[in-house]
DNA sequence: TATACATATGCACGAATGGGTATATGTATA
DNA sequence: TATACATATACCCATTCGTGCATATGTATA
């Protein structure tokens, strides 16, 4: 399968593309970004080993924690990601991660000790 | 499923990509289509059908021809197909389909009798 | 070193998907 | 009106995929 069709296959599952806009406004710990999509531990871990399985994120262990970020090589992808996250507003759901990405109580729900750092 | 991820889900196909990138070029009949593509007119027709159906192109009968064109609303997804198609020759399959659709020969080899027009 | 927290993985299952082959439908033409 | 051409659809099958639940692994701390 070819860069794009694959990348495709992997943001056209609506979890998976909530995780990569989160992650496009920043790096962000496991338990953030289930806090902030208010999903299952496993559920988002399942996810985000896809995603690092295929390149697409990178992760890098702090303490108890794992770091995740964002490692789009494709051009026409970065600017397909970018051009999403400006028109953020037009996609309710992915508007309202934002939201909630901005909420500490919300997403830090899911992480019960001090973050490193 | 929200409108991008079911776009994506459309385009992870990579026969889909084909017919769409294709079809960003011109609006083509079936025939063309799976001449260019050199893949049996069911499952062209198929592909197509789902197209349709969710309404990413929109087709017109000519005679006994049928003529396909894209029909995107989003303006994230139009700015996407428009970046591969001037990004085309960064991949492979999509610029040999390029190629063969200039060439005559190919393109109307499923396609046995005099075009409309 | 036992315990709590953070994350990853294994297993089982139902649902959706793409493809091939055959056939149906629609249209023009001899 | 029979026939060829253009396109669509039905049926079957194998495969993939996302999810829930339970459990394993890794790390810090009391």
């Amino acid at each position: 399968m070819s860069y794009l069709t694959e990348f495709f296959k992997l943001v056209s599952d609506e979890t998976r593309l909530r995780i990569i806009v989160l992650l496009a406004q920043g790096d962000l710990y496991v338990c953030q970004i289930s806090g902030t999509l208010n999903l299952s531990q496993p559920k988002v871990s399942k996810h985000l080993s896809k995603l690092r399985d295929l390149n697409y994120v990178v992760d890098e262990r702090k303490e108890k924690y794992i770091l995740y970020s964002l490692n789009l090589k494709d051009d026409v992808i970065k600017k397909l990601v970018q051009n999403i996250t400006e028109n953020i507003e037009q996609y309710p759901v992915l508007n309202e991660d934002r939201k909630r990405l901005a909420d500490k109580q919300i997403h830090l729900s899911q992480c019960k000790t001090k973050l490193p750092e």
